[in-house]
DNA sequence: TATTGGATCGCC
DNA sequence: GCGATCCAATAG
C-alpha cells in the first residue's frame, strides 16, 4: 500500500527521516523489486542554495514546485539519474534525495542491471539506485501515490539515526540535512560518526 | 550559440 | 586523484 500524499505533505526534514526504513517498490517491466531505505538527504525551497530552485523555476525543475507525493528524476554527470521524492505544499520547491537502499526483493534483476553481484554494490548510492532499478527520466513526474512505484511502510520500528551534512554539493554544508540509519552497511560512504 | 560544471561512480 | 559523458543553465 503506498504511502498517502499526506505523509510527502508537511516539513521536508521531517519527510526525510521517517523514510528511513520504508520501502521503495517499483513494479518494473521485468518484475517487482524492493529496497529499503536506509539513507536520505533534504534540499528545502529557493533559500537552501544548494537545492535545484535555488535560481527560481526553470523548466529542469519544474516538478518541484508542483504537488507533494511525486517523483523528481533528473540525469546529472552524463550517465547517472537521481531520485527523489516531492515535499511540502503545491508551490514551494522542496524535496527528498533517495540516497541508498538496502536490497529487498527482485536481486537477481539488480545484480544484471548493475553488472555487479556484490550485494553492497548494488544500491549503496543515488546514481546506483536508479541503474539497478533502471530508474530514468521517463519515470519524472509519476504520481508516488500510484500503483508502479511508490514508497510503503517497512514494518519496522524507528530506526536510530545519524544527521549530516549533504554530499557532493558546495553548497549549504553548514546544514546537517543528510540523513542515515546508523550503522546500516548499504549507507553511500564509510560512516564518519557511527553510533553503538 | 558557446561554455561550464554537476545532489556520481569506478578505476588509476 | 581523475576521467567518463551529456545536458541544463547561464552568459554573450
Amino acid at each position: 500500500m503506498p504511502l498517502p500524499r499526506r505523509f510527502y505533505n508537511r516539513d521536508t526534514l521531517t519527510v526525510a527521516e521517517r523514510l528511513l526504513g520504508k520501502l521503495l517498490v517499483y513494479h518494473s517491466p521485468e518484475g517487482e523489486l524492493r529496497g529499503k531505505i536506509v539513507e536520505t538527504e533534504a534540499y528545502v525551497g529557493e533559500e537552501d542554495p544548494a537545492c535545484h530552485a535555488a535560481r527560481g523555476p526553470t523548466p529542469r525543475n519544474a516538478i518541484m514546485y508542483g504537488p507533494p507525493g511525486h517523483a523528481y528524476v533528473y540525469f546529472t554527470y552524463g550517465m547517472y539519474y537521481m531520485l527523489n521524492v516531492i515535499t511540502e505544499k503545491e508551490g514551494f520547491p522542496a524535496a527528498v534525495l533517495i540516497r541508498a537502499l538496502e536490497p529487498v526483493k527482485g536481486i537477481p534483476i539488480l545484480q544484471r542491471n548493475r553488472g555487479v553481484t556484490d550485494f553492497l554494490k548494488l544500491t549503496s548510492g543515488p546514481g546506483k539506485l536508479c541503474q539497478a532499478f533502471r530508474i530514468d527520466s521517463s519515470l519524472n513526474g509519476i504520481d508516488l501515490c500510484g500503483s508502479r512505484l511508490f514508497v510503503e511502510e517497512g514494518g519496522e520500528k524507528r530506526p536510530k539515526v545519524v544527521w549530516t551534512p549533504r554530499i557532493g554539493i558546495s553548497a549549504g554544508l553548514d546544514k546537517l540535512w543528510r540523513c542515515y540509519i546508523a550503522g546500516n552497511r548499504f549507507v553511500s560512504k564509510t560512516n564518519t560518526v557511527q553510533l553503538k
